[in-house]
RNA sequence: GUGGAUGUAGCUCAGUGGUAGAGCCCCGGAUUGUGGCUCCGGUGGUCGUGGGUUCGAUCCCCAUCAUCCACCCCA
């Protein structure tokens, strides 16, 4: 019986499938961060996608966008409210509170996988979109904030970013101080209501810190007017700031200081930072974070200072991909690929095939498989990418020879017996 | 969530109120065992989806879905 012609299913909105030739600039990506973890002492740290609701309302701000109106919420089959994650921090702090790591030590932690927000999508903005995050617990001092920044300084100069981002820098003031300065700012607001447009009204409540942003000029005079943060900062929050810029002074980053960045998610305090470029339209910022030290309280924890950042992965890819930046030999391919060049030649070919990998683990080797006329095989031989391509005929099956060719570049072919290849490959790729 | 642009072959895109084309890709041949260059031939499309107007719609109208851009927000 045939079918009604079923609807054509697609990915949902926002989501993206990673297509092979995409594979290889995140591995590439991820390497490099993989290996830089290592290098500053990070281990990783692997949670659940989905979370109780109440952990991230709790966490990042009742009132915030995200909780507000951006996430995967769901109810499980028996009545609880679950949420796909829409960051990282919230689900990292839990897993460490519920498995004692944050009991009387220090860790520095970080993560990398799958986030999920319901917002329209646009270039560099997914809803199942990837982030790498570090995270920082029980360090109070100034020291641990430089050590992050300079960990995501050195992966920018790993992948040959540093030029084109640029840190930007601010203190919001102890968690106390921020409140209160906020206090302050919506009260001086509230004077002023009748100059606030519709944006700021609405940010009065969800993020008052946000309309100094603002760029509408009927509001500008009155703006300058309004409290300052950096007026407002408790003595030690202001010495932490001047503490950590000397950090960064001594180890030659280069920042400026935005006293208008304001980390969305309630739980900043403190240091917040963001990397930001001019390539990317109006997705700039690559990497943000910032000091959290409420939150594992807020959490049902001990207090407990915290600091940390998330990246968005898509955003640098996507910024690699358009500076050009993805090393050729980072994209993948094969060394070498074996053909049979007829029907007699496969299990001949398919054994080989074996052997070499048997002996020379580190080789990247390719059966043709499909069968197709000998000049198919050749242009996939061409396609796979290797550099060199192995034939094997009647005439070489009758001698147990192979013949090795050159596909990339002007050098005669050679004929070699199958024993003498391993030792002959060796040399060639390495 | 708001405003705007765009959906035609696997990809990049032309096109017309009378049921469609190019380049690339793929397959075959020129070249019985040598890919990349060239030449020749071929496969491939419910013109995003669903309605409406019309004798007739890929084209006009409406809705819907998706992508992109800006806003908002954020990584």
């Amino acid at each position: 019986m045939s079918q009604p012609a079923a609807k054509k299913i697609q990915a949902i909105r926002g989501m993206n499938d990673l297509l092979p030739g995409d594979s290889p600039r995140w591995q590439f990506f991820e390497g490099k961060v993989r290996q830089l973890m290592a290098r500053y002492g990070f281990d990783e740290i692997r949670t659940p996608i989905v979370e109780q609701t109440a952990l991230f309302a709790r966490s990042i701000g009742e009132v915030t966008d995200i909780v507000e109106k951006e996430m995967y919420t769901f109810e499980d089959r028996n009545g609880d409210s679950l949420t796909l994650r829409p960051e990282g921090t919230a689900s990292c702090v839990r897993a460490a509170m519920e498995h004692g790591l944050l009991h009387n030590q220090t860790q520095r932690l970080w993560y990398q996988g799958p986030m999920f927000r319901h917002e329209r999508p646009q270039k560099g903005r997914y809803r199942q979109f990837h982030q790498v995050g570090v995270e920082t617990y029980g360090f109070e001092g100034p020291d641990v904030d430089a050590e992050v920044i300079l960990l995501s300084a050195r992966l920018w100069q790993e992948l040959g970013l540093t030029q084109h981002v640029t840190l930007e820098l601010n203190s919001l003031g102890s968690a106390e101080a921020r409140a209160a300065y906020r206090e302050t700012l919506v009260d001086y607001f509230e004077q002023h209501r009748e100059i606030l447009d519709e944006d700021s009204l609405r940010r009065l409540s969800s993020n008052p810190l946000r309309i100094l942003d603002s760029k509408n000029p009927a509001m500008a005079e009155m703006l300058e007017n309004a409290p300052r943060l950096m007026d407002h900062l408790d003595q030690e929050s202001r010495e932490h700031f001047e503490q950590l810029k000397t950090m960064l002074d001594a180890a030659g980053i280069h920042y400026v200081i935005n006293p208008r960045l304001v980390r969305g998610l309630d739980y900043y305090c403190r240091t917040v930072f963001e990397w930001t470029t001019q390539a990317l339209g109006s997705q700039g910022t690559v990497c943000a974070g910032g000091r959290y030290d409420g939150l594992v309280e807020q959490l049902g924890g001990k207090p407990t200072p915290a600091v940390g950042f998330a990246m968005g992965i898509e955003r640098l890819i996507l910024l690699l991909d358009t500076l050009q930046l993805v090393p050729e030999e980072a994209l993948g391919g094969c060394d070498v690929y074996l053909l049979p060049m007829d029907e007699a030649a496969t299990l001949t070919a398919l054994t080989l095939a074996e052997q070499l990998r048997s002996q020379l683990p580190e080789l990247r080797l390719q059966l043709h498989c499909g069968g197709g006329s000998f000049k198919s095989r050749m242009k996939k031989a061409d396609k796979s990418g290797a550099t060199i391509a192995l034939l094997i005929g009647e005439d070489e099956r009758q001698t147990d020879a192979v013949t090795l060719k050159f596909l990339r570049e002007e050098r005669e072919q050679q004929r070699h017996p199958q024993a003498a290849l391993p030792e002959r490959l060796q040399d060639l790729i390495a």
